[in-house]
DNA sequence: ATTGGTACCGATACCGGTATCGGTACCAGT
DNA sequence: ACTGGTACCGATACCGGTATCGGTACCAAT
């Protein structure tokens, strides 16, 4: 099989060297006109693609941006990505995704990988990395950015929300609202630390409100409706008399609301079901939940853009944190507050 | 700032030739326990990470694969790439993932760009491909796998189904069914091939069986709760007597569900509707929609399995083709038949 | 005619690995 | 002592581009 053609047969094809070729395909100065028309012609018609293991290896740099979240079943993080894509849609970099599916081990391998890539910065989820992880970012002598959390250390730049802020500011709206028995619903805390900071951001608050969380339930896996519904029926069959349920998600608390229809009761009237991230499936439901919305795509929007300013100049310690402030939303309970 | 160190940093840290450190890093044969250990060792120590840009260049092949999707806020392509991410989990290939947007140009600048680093196989979804695309995919001499789709022009390797039959499937359950006042709501079919060869063999079936869609509503955007709210409300209110509704998947169909409900319609008993895809999320609703399941998850690992399996030896034409064939469920609506 | 500047071009030396091939050392067999 | 085989190692030549630097041609100014 023939293999692809290489810069030296454009070159040969064009009458030129291989330099003048290289210098014409990358639209740099010295060349005449003509020459740049006749390697874009000779490029054209053997159908030359450029082999970018070479270039990045001769100029020692490259254009990939390494990105690693914990999940794409959550579309979060599809969101994020949408984001960072935008971010750098016009920069000539490219964008390389990885999934560590909440396992720092995994995370450490994809770093790892990506890293034998030379990639010209790298954007990470959490703080959750392994020690290993972080030395192989730091060595890496590149822009590395942590988003979507920021209580922890940071490595470089960070961006995100603080999720014990988020867990706080809904138990205080949720109080202010008059509710006074909660209960909290999650899943996977031991792999979400997020998930889990917001948890207890709201069981803290509730503690300085003299309140504390009635019942909490926890099931395995991720985020699921049938799993929100499951948890959600099995704590109202105990009949404790709760008149607010948090869960760690909109998710599970899609599914507490289908729990609370098929038990006949009126939400939010008789219970306030309060998930988090403010997805848009939430506006296709018969009821508005309260939910705390997540600037999920712009943190991957602003991740992105930090990080390219950072590989062109450097950036002041402050111009490398951004904390978004999270926006609380109570739905249709706000209305019959 | 200090450059990453390079092979013969560590092979002189090690009192070898680079030759033997390249080959005790690479567990290669012809090297000494002791040597592989002094490397090793040595390695360790200044935290060397191989610069796969080298390697492959050097050895002229990569482990990456190229794989593009339309979207990732639909979690159906998630599942897709866990599933390839599955199959070559142990095979020391990397995949690395692209979002086209169901855009074919947008998918020919990634194809582009993913070809620019020699990949050592791709796997692109559906054949919608821009005749470019196609010649760069076959011009770039590595196993080619299409997926999700069967109807259409093979370049290479094939996994996936058939959604005409999909849709013919669901028509022939349904009239079966007893249910005689069909219509149709779907949205960005202009852009979602599958959806589209899905609601032309419903339709087909139908005139089979002398029938015809009764009305047809289709919307902008992609897969939402709100818009297949949104629409069905609208449809109800026309009062045309509609008795089941195919929706272009289960995103749209769950939204139908509620503005049924919000009609006072029950499900499935007045209205049947019947979706797409077998979502998880559909066991967590209150009722049980139909559906048609897609073997997803199946299909990237199988895509994947092929083309590793074509990296390394030839394979038949067939062994080239896998056809799923998916899987009819009418949920609540088969109890109530 | 000489000088200086500008525009353009190509030879050469890498980038950081691997393929290849020709040693050297050492031991077994005769 | 000589031969042949095995195990191990390193020099060298690439892979396919780009950085660098030193030309050459040509024109304007002196």
């Amino acid at each position: 099989m023939r293999s692809k053609p290489t810069l030296v047969e454009v070159a040969a094809l064009a009458g030129v060297s291989k330099m003048t070729a290289s210098r014409a395909l990358r639209g740099a100065a010295d060349v005449s006109e003509k020459n740049v028309e006749k390697v874009l012609r000779a490029s054209e018609q053997i159908g030359y693609v450029t082999n970018h293991l070479a270039t990045s290896l001769s100029s020692r740099t490259t254009n990939l941006i390494g990105v690693i979240v914990p999940s794409l079943s959550n579309v979060v993080f599809a969101e994020v990505l949408a984001g960072i894509s935008d971010a750098i849609r016009d920069s000539g970099k490219q964008p390389v995704f990885g999934v560590s599916d909440y396992d720092a081990e995994v995370e450490k391998g994809i770093i790892r990988d990506m890293l034998s890539w030379r990639p010209a910065g790298m954007i990470v989820t959490g703080f959750e990395q392994s020690l290993q992880s972080v030395k192989l970012l730091e060595g890496a002598g590149i822009p590395v950015a942590q988003i979507m959390d920021v209580d922890g250390d940071v490595i470089d730049i960070n961006v995100g929300l603080s999720h014990i802020d988020a867990g706080r500011g809904m138990a205080r709206a949720l109080i202010d609202h008059g509710r006074s028995r909660f209960a909290y619903i999650g899943s996977a805390l031991e792999k979400d630390i997020r998930a889990r900071k917001r948890m207890e951001g709201f069981r803290e608050e509730l503690h300085r409100a003299g309140l504390e969380l009635v019942d909490v339930k926890t099931g395995p896996g991720f985020s699921s409706l049938a799993l929100g519904r499951e948890l959600t029926l099995q704590m109202l069959g105990e009949e404790r008399d709760i008149d607010c349920i948090y869960y760690s998600n909109d998710d599970l608390a899609a599914g507490g609301l289908f729990a609370a229809m098929a038990a006949g009761l009126k939400v939010p009237e008789d219970l306030v079901i309060a998930g988090f991230n403010g997805l848009e499936f939430l506006e296709g439901l018969p009821v508005r939940l309260a939910t705390t919305r997540s600037p999920r795509r712009q943190i991957g929007f602003e991740a992105a853009r930090v990080l390219l300013e950072a590989m062109e100049g450097a950036l002041s310690l402050e111009e490398r944190r951004l904390i978004f402030r999270p926006e609380i939303d109570l739905g249709d309970a706000l209305a019959k507050a």
